[in-house]
DNA sequence: TGCAAGTTTGCACTGAATGCAAGTTAAGGT
DNA sequence: ACCTTAACTTGCATTCAGTGCAAACTTGCA
């Protein structure tokens, strides 16, 4: 992936990721209600204005971690060799993105969606996440593929994945220690091979 | 089911019914951005302040009726005999609810989702349903089954079925007709047997 | 009837979000 | 190095969302 990376693209990612990081200091510290928008330009150094130009609410700058994560799971899965069985690729992109730093970013956001109001943006990361790999799907399943199929097995294995990292942070909370992160990646193995086998053992 | 139906009950009831019902003549028209709490709360007939008595946003309001929706069905899947296999019973609570109101608001939400602002709040209702339906799971699954399990496999039918009412509503669009809810339950059906039996077939 | 509890409303206030225009900074050609 | 152009940042002004509060009004009940 050759960075198209001019001094403006990175300032830009930089002015992005300082926004982002300066609000999920708050929301370590603060619930959504206690500071504002405000706040969080001050602290990135940055005005109220440029907050707005690079996300659109506070809610907005924490998905984006989330977003980050899931992206990367995607392009994991779309580096896996075509023929390979899909369900088998999902596996094994999951299981490749395991650098501390992302993981630990993915516990933090599941205890953010607690609050609702920030939730709702998890939850719409998710669900663009879905349909990026249905993408994905429709290009590596033989051309005649029924949509309903392609969709269902997303929608499946995304819900049950999000359900199996959430039964994960429930018992872990943000332990990122190797043996939490084996367990994880035994949830997310077992997971998958309920979705491919079926749930009616 | 004894309604506990006090004047103020129903009062309630009517006034928060209004309040929907206001938001959607307004949304059928026109996009969130080109009305405010205000319109809608004249055209309830009632004041801007108790609009927000009852909804905190105007996405809130709409995503009411998704609610209503899923709550029917979940109501439906309690109603299930307890030792039928829980898939099974997911289905029939699917077919059951199929009274023309309840899919057309369901078609008519579909539709809403494209606004992402609306979307979000979509998301949280069905994101609740599964916390309730797990819950449902939980009584009628045998005492010692996992919690991987449970909460895998309400995801996996959760999201699959929204991505099957997705598919549904992208070919017949808010065609509420018999062929056309036949056809939704056939989908359904589909799904369901795909989750019981595995996508890898 | 009359008191207690529940509801609606208006008012006031904070802060989100966006358009606009003026100021800054980077990119690329000369 | 200089100038032009395009991209980016900022401040300002405006509209509107959302919430607390207190005063009016309804309903439930003794």
């Amino acid at each position: 992936m050759p960075a198209p990376t001019s001094r403006r693209e990175l300032n830009k990612a930089a002015t992005r990721e300082a926004i982002a990081d300066a609000t999920l200091a708050f929301l370590r510290a603060k619930s959504l209600s206690e500071f504002t928008v405000d706040d969080v330009a001050a602290a990135a150094g940055v005005s109220r204005r440029t907050f707005f130009n690079y996300f659109s609410s506070v809610e907005a700058a924490v998905a984006s971690f989330t977003q980050n994560y899931l992206d990367t799971v995607i392009a994991e899965l779309e580096s896996r060799p075509a023929d390979e069985p899909i369900l088998e690729s999902a596996g094994h992109a999951l299981s490749a993105v395991d650098s501390a730093a992302d993981l630990a970013m993915l516990a933090e956001t599941f205890a953010l969606t607690q609050d609702p109001q920030l939730g709702r943006f998890q939850l719409q990361a998710w669900e663009e996440c879905s349909s990026k790999i249905a993408d994905v799907a429709r290009h590596r399943l033989p051309p005649a593929t029924n949509e309903l199929y392609i969709q269902a097995l997303v929608g499946a294995v995304v819900g049950s994945c999000k359900a199996a990292f959430g039964v994960w942070f429930q018992e872990h909370g943000s332990d990122i220690s190797p043996a939490s992160l084996a367990h994880l990646r035994e949830l997310l193995g077992t997971t998958i091979s309920l979705v491919r086998n079926g749930f009616n053992n």
